[in-house]
DNA sequence: GTGGGTGCAAACAGTTTGCACCTGG
DNA sequence: CCAGGTGCAAACTGTTTGCACCCAC
């Protein structure tokens, strides 16, 4: 927990333990969960916590590069405490998104800048399937 | 006009002018529209249209594949008539949407494949940067 | 004629905001 | 002590739904 201080700490944001709370859950999980799935997790170690404040948290962390948003094309936004640029897969089945390894797009960026005149600052990958345990579960 | 109530027959699709001027709207602009933008362009010309319309009919024209929908990290999804898999790119200056060649991607699908034991069936690529116009903009 | 499509209004989900109170530094 | 954070409720945005009417086939 002393880390998480520290980050917050050296990004000149008050140390709350609500902030805490949702910093240490984020990079302790790699469900990639929704505002509304990190509050229900909260909520019972924290009872006056808010859905409001999850939000605003969110966007701090967002805002400082701590942590990053995603969407994967549902009606709401996952959030990743791993701020490296990584693909992404999501399981039409289950709904979960896990990471894939970032060597993926060794040479993506390059042949991005090769085919356009934008300036290219970032990147969101991310791929649709079926997990392991999804698959099996449409061969029964 | 004809092609395009081709189409929708060929899906067995009722032809009514509201799904022949949002199907003819898509396929004429490359612009990646909410549907909001649709609605608006649309109701001079269709006075009793209605947004709801407007959702009804892109969720079936999505669900037959004639187009595809897009989420751009908006809190809004963006509809393109290109079904192809293509990647885009976002200007984060004026939020416009343009899409890349293709070809960026050729061995990508088999990289992935190759890392996760998912089954995948589809791909959404996003990049972020700044478009000519605003990289002009932000140098004066 | 009838089943599917349309259009209105109301409902809904996710997110944001205003403001009084609270608390970490 | 006070700037900034929290928590409630209300507002807002984008999207969906229920239902009566309409029209393409």
């Amino acid at each position: 927990m002393e880390e998480i201080t520290a980050l917050l700490k050296q990004k000149g944001l008050k140390v709350t333990p609500q902030r805490l709370a949702i910093l240490n859950f984020l990079m302790h999980t790699n469900e990639h969960p929704t505002a509304e799935t990190i509050y229900k997790k909260l909520v019972s170690d924290f009872p006056t916590m808010s859905l409001a404040t999850v939000y605003k948290t969110l966007e701090v962390l967002k805002n400082t590069g701590l942590i990053q948003e995603l969407n994967v094309g549902e009606g709401s936004f996952r959030y990743d405490a791993k701020t490296t640029p990584h693909p992404h897969i999501v399981c039409l089945g289950c709904g979960k998104v896990e990471d894939l390894d970032e060597s993926i797009f060794k040479d993506l960026l390059e042949e991005v800048k090769k085919h356009t005149d934008y300036k290219v600052v970032g990147q969101k990958l991310y791929f649709y399937g079926y997990c392991p345990a999804c698959q099996k579960k449409m061969n029964n």
